[in-house]
RNA sequence: UGGGGAGUAGUGAAAUGGUAUCACGGCAGCCUUUGGAGCUGCUUUUCCAGGUUCGAAUCCUGGCUCCUCAGCCA
């Protein structure tokens, strides 16, 4: 099956279809996806991405990196590394094509150059309060800049001292000249460059202008030969600006801007802002905490970059606004996991089991499998002995209808292991609590089945306590309570308190000791969780990736 | 109230004048050496009102609701 057939198709990839059709841009498809370098990216980024380089996949093309970075107080190279980083571990290559709006500066003011000598851009002296008010309103039309009719010569004199550095900051701008009385805001004349003092990331103090978004990016989008620029919902009355550069400038096959509904998520919250007062406030470690939004955060936490992938293919592409629900996210990663991480025996609420006629000082192995979903994922061996540990949950002293665990006289499996009979519970005799169980168990029961094939409801994973190495385990929940964090109008008030739990005294299976930071197992019947890098030689520390659904669980809660 | 968009099960998406389909969720059952996975079934939908048509989610007219735009941010 072709990509092509798997995926359902979308209004974007038939646009790009009938432009191939008819030959708009002789057969080509290049993409570029072009972040600001002035943050972290988010799953919400991550179906752009697959957008900008999945299109051009689909079609045989090309999509580039581009970092979009015209405003220099904002950016910075520490995240031009963590974005590229990001694409990489989602598994798409931009190859040779890392770019930067900032290549382009001198190209950008040759072309600017042009738009005043046609008599379409000015320099204008109006402050930055007077530009607004000259700009109207959405029902009223704006007011033309008396500025607006100076000479070309004089444009291109004063364009060239602004560059130069004649004038402060924020005394003049070059603006189009388009429509004062437009009914689209954008078209009223818009900003294309500013004065403005700061040292680039890249560029360093050559520059004292800089050129505005609206400017730069379909121009960059044609020196690169981009011919379809993929965007969201809030450019699209940007689009009238963005063909006007291109057809004032006399641009061959100018590229097509297509705009589409970007990711949100119920739980989840992806404003810069509010996710850094988070971060400042203490309620999160910082921008890889697993909880948080961000791609580091969630490779962090061990999301396969693959289910994330699939997840954005799943949602589709569209025009309209809305909220995924993370349940669908976190399908992706179960499905994916599933088929693909080993599992192993972890006890995350150790209770001590004594097998009262086990031999002392006996030690067996026990084959059992690595992933019953996948046949050559092979087989372990697991050590048991006469003292084991099992799950607190997995024994109830009194226990309801449709427990199926141990209970004191009732019979259950050691998963692949024996089946054992809960004989005797041994309590502490100050606090009540329950410190151990004396079980018998059936010899003739060896690898976890009889002779006389009797039936046992309940399978319990183990660990054996000579063998079981002690872990950390941290356990994740939403960052918050409500599927929409603003609900009710502040998102603080919606934190979830116990987004996070963290299980000192864990026993897990002493196969995983030499684990390296990501890898990502299965814990039988818990869920599916990843090597944190906090690990040390001493101690392993697993982040809870996603837990496994659990049907005991929700007939408990109702 | 100017402009630009969008309204299809609880959620996301498809259907491009011809049986409203898929995924997630929820519920029930089957199966199970993971109460996992898997399998089966159920759940439930075209914003409203008119019109065109043999036939409308789709075309037309009018309305409603939501999103978005008044940075020298991107």
């Amino acid at each position: 099956m072709s990509i092509s057939e798997s995926k359902p198709s979308n209004f974007i990839q038939e646009a790009i279809e009938n432009d191939i059709k008819t030959n708009r841009y002789g057969g080509r498809v290049h993409t570029r996806f072009p972040p600001e370098p002035n943050g972290y990216l988010h799953i919400g980024h991550a179906k752009a991405i697959c957008i900008d380089f999945g299109m051009a996949e689909l079609f045989g093309g090309l999509c580039n990196l581009r970092f979009d970075d015209t405003n220099p107080v904002k950016e910075d190279t520490e995240y031009v590394d963590s974005i590229m980083e990001d694409i990489r571990w989602l598994g798409f290559d931009w190859e040779d094509r890392l770019y930067y709006a900032s290549d382009y500066f001198d190209q950008l003011y040759e072309y600017a150059v042009e738009l005043i000598k046609k008599g379409k851009a000015f320099v204008c002296d109006l402050s930055p309060e007077e530009i607004r008010a000259y700009r109207g309103t959405l029902t009223e039309p704006g007011k033309e800049s008396p500025y607006r009719n100076r000479s070309i010569e004089e444009n291109l004199a004063l364009f060239e001292q602004m560059k130069a550095g004649a004038f402060p900051d924020g005394s003049r701008v070059l603006r189009a000249k388009i429509d004062m009385r437009s009914p689209n805001m954008n078209m009223r004349d818009p900003v294309i460059y500013r004065i403005l003092r700061a040292t680039h990331h890249r560029t360093g103090d050559k520059w004292c202008i800089y050129p505005m978004y609206d400017y730069a990016h379909p121009l960059s989008d044609a020196i690169e030969g981009i011919t379809h620029s993929l965007c969201s919902l809030e450019f699209e009355d940007h689009r009238p600006l963005y063909d006007w550069f291109l057809e004032a400038l006399e641009i061959p096959q100018p590229p097509r801007q297509i705009e589409f509904a970007r990711l949100n998520l119920t739980r989840t919250m992806t404003s810069k802002r509010k996710l850094r007062k988070l971060i400042e406030d203490g309620f999160v470690a910082g921008w890889d905490d697993p909880r948080m939004p961000t791609l580091s955060a969630m490779r962090r936490r061990g999301f396969p970059p693959s289910a994330i992938k699939e997840f954005c293919n799943r949602v589709g592409v569209a025009k309209n606004n809305s909220v995924v629900d993370f349940a669908q996210l976190e399908h992706c990663v179960r499905e994916e996991l599933n088929l693909h991480a080993p599992r192993i025996m972890a006890v995350l609420n150790p209770l001590r089991v004594v097998l009262v006629n086990y031999p002392e000082g006996q030690v067996e192995e026990f084959a059992t499998e690595n992933n019953p979903e996948d046949p050559n994922a092979g087989v372990r061996h697991v050590p048991f002995s006469r003292v084991v540990y099992i799950e607190r949950d997995d024994f109830m002293e009194d226990p309801p209808k449709k427990f199926f665990r141990l209970a004191p006289g009732r019979e259950v499996r050691l998963k692949s292991a024996y089946y054992i009979t809960c004989q005797e519970v041994v309590k502490d005799p100050q606090t009540g609590e329950i410190v151990e169980l004396r079980c018998t168990y059936d010899p003739e029961s060896r690898g976890g089945s009889t002779p006389d094939n009797r039936r046992v409801r309940g399978t319990l994973h183990w660990v054996s306590e000579d063998h079981a190495v002690k872990a950390e385990v941290r356990l994740y929940d939403h960052l918050f309570l409500t599927d929409d964090p603003e609900d009710g109008g502040d998102y603080l008030a919606n934190l979830n308190h116990q987004s996070v739990e963290i299980k000192k005294n864990c026993l897990v299976e002493a196969s995983v000791t030499a684990a390296e930071t990501g890898a990502r197992y299965q814990f039988l019947r818990h869920g599916y969780f990843s090597v944190d890098p906090d690990s040390t030689a001493d101690e392993l520390v697993f982040n809870r990736i996603v837990s496994l659904k659990d049907s005991w669980g929700k007939m408990q809660k109702s």
